[in-house]
DNA sequence: AACAGATAGTTGAACTTTCAATCAAGTCGT
DNA sequence: ACGACTTGATTGAAAGTTCAACTATCTGTT
């Protein structure tokens, strides 16, 4: 921050916008976390890396794509697979072509319980977010979010 | 959820923006966290925390009302205000009225910390959110946030 | 007054994420 | 083919969060 240029405030709605954002979605993704780990002993990134490998071909991703997918660091991807694998979801294969390289497949087991966590994630995902909001307020929502995953998205850990 | 009932699964573009979403807040809570720890030294929750007891009366709030202002347990904030006790940005009081209530009080120094922070914090703000969407498109967002609270608001840990 | 139950806050352990350091394998330029 | 550099992934420790258990105080009922 230059010394010299003036810091624009937020006006009081703006204020109102923001604040009602932090706390939605600290609410929003406590009460999905929560519900998923109640019913399938699972946490919301654990069951969002479910995801990707499901929809993914053989079923599997390297360690590296994975953690670009979500944002999240290597190292965090390293440890929740490493969970994963643990509770017999996911296992580890040795990349072919890369020496270096790792790959996350998901397990029948994973699958699993991918198909019925699914149920709960999606319910609760409508009820607490999308189903509260107009077709139109939650595209907005998509829209602004996109733009910010695309301003901030590219970046290394 | 009842067996009997079929799941409504997002179509592809709620699923996009529910991906969108996901992502976003990921990458922004991020960022912002980042930026206010290698500036100032705290973490955007910390931050929050001294916002809202500078804005209260004599800077001070009683540790239930700060869980609740802030979506936080109780368990949690005890060990933040914890840690901004040690840093001496706030310190704790007895509260008067109820012998098992205490009382966060901001310090100067937890007042000078947050004046120069604030200047990041919405430079962050606007730069990776607010100045990428459209007006009523951040409106759009406040407005279902807003919702998103007021649904799973009232929760006990 | 006395008890039951609710509320405020803390504690320590378990769990998750971050951070910096490390190791192995790939790529590039000479 | 050698060294320098980059990339992929892991590791262990530190930092932060959750969870269940606990103490102390307050409130309402009898």
């Amino acid at each position: 921050m230059k010394s010299a240029e003036q810091t624009r405030w937020l006006d009081e709605r703006q204020q109102e916008h923001w604040r009602a954002f932090l706390g939605g979605i600290t609410v929003l993704m406590d009460q999905l976390d929560r519900d998923l780990r109640a019913e399938h002993g699972i946490s919301i990134t654990e069951y969002e890396i479910l995801v990707r490998l499901s929809e993914s071909p053989d079923r599997s991703i390297r360690m590296a794509d994975l953690a670009a997918s979500l944002s999240h660091s290597r190292s965090r991807i390293t440890h929740t697979i490493t969970r994963l694998e643990r509770d017999g979801l996911v296992s580890r294969i040795q990349c072919d072509t890369d020496g270096r390289g790792v790959t996350a497949v998901l397990t029948d087991k994973g699958f699993e319980t991918l198909s019925t966590a699914a149920h709960t994630h999606v319910n609760g995902v409508r009820k607490y977010l999308v189903d509260l909001a107009s077709p139109e307020d939650f595209a907005a929502v998509g829209r602004v979010m996109t733009k910010v995953q695309n301003a901030l998205g590219g970046r290394t850990f």
